[in-house]
DNA sequence: TTGAAATGATAAAACCTTTTAGCAAAATTA
DNA sequence: TAATTTTGCTAAAAGGTTTTATCATTTCAA
């Protein structure tokens, strides 16, 4: 296990200062005006002894780590996992890695999580952020770290954030309950959370409601409760209230209530959910979903966070992406 | 925004030197004969300034990055993403980071990047190998580097690895089919790769049929053939065959497969699956799976990477988790 | 009382880069 | 020809840690 070649070992094979292998693997060799000649000999005898520069060490010196750091509420949960997936494409495209953990509901652990990338010398944050954060988000931004926010964003925080079309999105689902499946009692089912893409997605349906003329029909149920609690929630909310459609409002609830179908054989085959899920289409009645353009909220995040880093981007952007109506009949 | 503390900046403010709060931040106050009033003296100012060491800096010094690098197939796979997720639990509570990738069946970018990884001091690796990968993984041990295998080991490369015991598996599976089921015509449909866990599943399935005197009917289909392709195929395989019953190799062959039952309204109910997933309880026809014990895999693949990192281990280890087999009616 | 051992601390090197400031020689200008 | 500018390169500092080797003092044993 021979040790690693460094850049003064590579200074010393060829009889040069440190200082200018440096400038040529920076591609600083024009501007700070090193001969073509010794340029060359250079990059050619790093290329045969397949040298690399120590990222420690260049990060140590620079205070840039090319490295991005992911926080979401859950890694294993299929839009989050998604997600990573591309961010993870695009970043190693422009260099960077990603650290990534998952927040599992837990503010304390969030904030210790943030503190110790931020000790690492992240470069910058892509972050679905959960109520408590505001404070912890705000003094990164204190300190001028680049920060995307993504799915839901925080209202008194101004930063940049990518999330989908929420309102319009629940609207489009509640239209398509009430007129085209012609409905006649939608509810929605949701979770107890301020988010503000919880808080769109109500604002789409009500909208949808108001405009029919409709009762609204809500009920909110707790994200961290059992999920047979969950499932017979769902049930009592279906039965009595007499519904024939109901829009749930993310693609985990819509696995619990799809299991209160099932195991109640409850009558009720208007369906739409937000988010969408390989089960929505093998479902025995099938379920219609607002899909959120995973691709395009990636690149958006990267593209933003990247020019930030890079000292571009003067004002936060704000960037809100259209979803699909995926019909399934 | 203030410059960090450094450990030089604690030293000056207390009038003594940095090598000494060096010891005492690093538990060596006692071996060094620190004393105890200096000891609290340091621990107490630094807590008070909240000083945190520079970990690129500690790092570079060391050697030790203090993160690990996980490389799967496509970290959208809800195994993966299972996976991923309990392995980061872990790691941080022991003081690791986790930097990730999905290696996309794409041979030369995971070449790439366990060499990528390899360049950021990565303490050791965690990898769902592929095919391809046997000689940059060899490499690797070659220089001492930890590594963890998972979910599938490399016939010939001497190493780590946790994997499910797949045969034991799918012979519960297949006798499960046969004998609780009274299937008569059990199909097998796996993926045409030559991973160490789908031939055990073979293998369990074969051994299944052999002791209960029928033929073995197989089919493997293309992982990266379009998914209407695939389904097709099932349905032919299925029909033609004129099976009772089929036993799906993984997941995303079951949804596959489930996709082709209910496109084509197929009159199969004797179904079982390896890897569970959220699918099976809400489908029609219910699917009992065998499920891999997740928690357990990581939790060992964990163990074994930081107790190889901490020069303990002579030994590689070979951890086989039992599955469970789900039954769904 | 003396020599040895234990105590309590530290200076400086090392890890590997980037970057600032500067130097000698060559080329250009006046 | 003398003064100035350009060219081509480099020494040394800086970034923040850990660790080796060493050094005064004090304590102890003989």
């Amino acid at each position: 296990m021979k040790k690693r070649l460094s850049i003064s070992d590579i200074a010393k094979n060829l009889g040069i200062s440190v200082t200018t292998v440096s400038f040529i693997l920076n591609d600083k060799a024009k501007e700070k005006r090193i001969s073509d000649a010794l340029t060359h000999r250079v990059l050619d005898y790093v290329k045969k002894v397949g040298y690399k520069p120590n990222q420690l060490a260049k990060s140590l010196r620079t205070g840039k780590s090319k490295t991005l750091g992911l926080l979401v509420e859950d890694i294993s949960n299929t839009f989050f996992a998604n997600i990573a997936k591309q961010i993870e494409q695009r970043a190693y495209d422009h260099g960077y890695h990603i650290l990534y953990c998952s927040m599992n509901n837990d503010v304390n652990r969030a904030k210790e999580l943030i503190q110790l990338f931020h000790d690492r010398q992240i470069d910058g944050f892509i972050i679905a952020p959960t109520e408590g954060l505001s404070e912890v988000i705000h003094n990164l931004l204190k300190n001028n770290v680049p920060i995307v926010l993504f799915d839901r964003f925080i209202e008194d925080l101004d930063t940049n954030y990518v999330v989908s079309e929420n309102k319009q999105g629940a609207y489009m689902g509640s239209k398509y309950l009430l007129e085209d499946l012609k409905a006649t009692k939608v509810g929605m089912l949701t979770i107890n959370s301020g988010q503000t893409q919880m808080r769109s997605r109500l604002d789409g349906y009500m909208q949808a409601m108001d405009e029919s003329g409709r009762d609204a029909v809500i009920k909110k149920i707790q994200v961290d409760q059992p999920d047979d609690v969950t499932i017979d929630l769902v049930r009592d909310f279906i039965v009595d209230n007499k519904l024939d459609a109901v829009f749930f409002a993310t693609n985990y609830i819509a696995i619990a209530g799809l299991k209160a179908i099932k195991k109640y054989k409850l009558n009720i085959d208007k369906i739409v959910s937000f988010d969408d899920h390989a089960i929505f289409s093998l479902f025995q009645t099938p379920v219609t979903s607002l899909a959120q353009d995973i691709k395009s909220i990636s690149d958006h995040i990267i593209q933003i966070l990247i020019s930030e880093i890079n000292g571009k981007g003067k004002e936060y952007q704000h960037v809100v992406i259209p979803c699909e109506l995926k019909v399934r009949t």
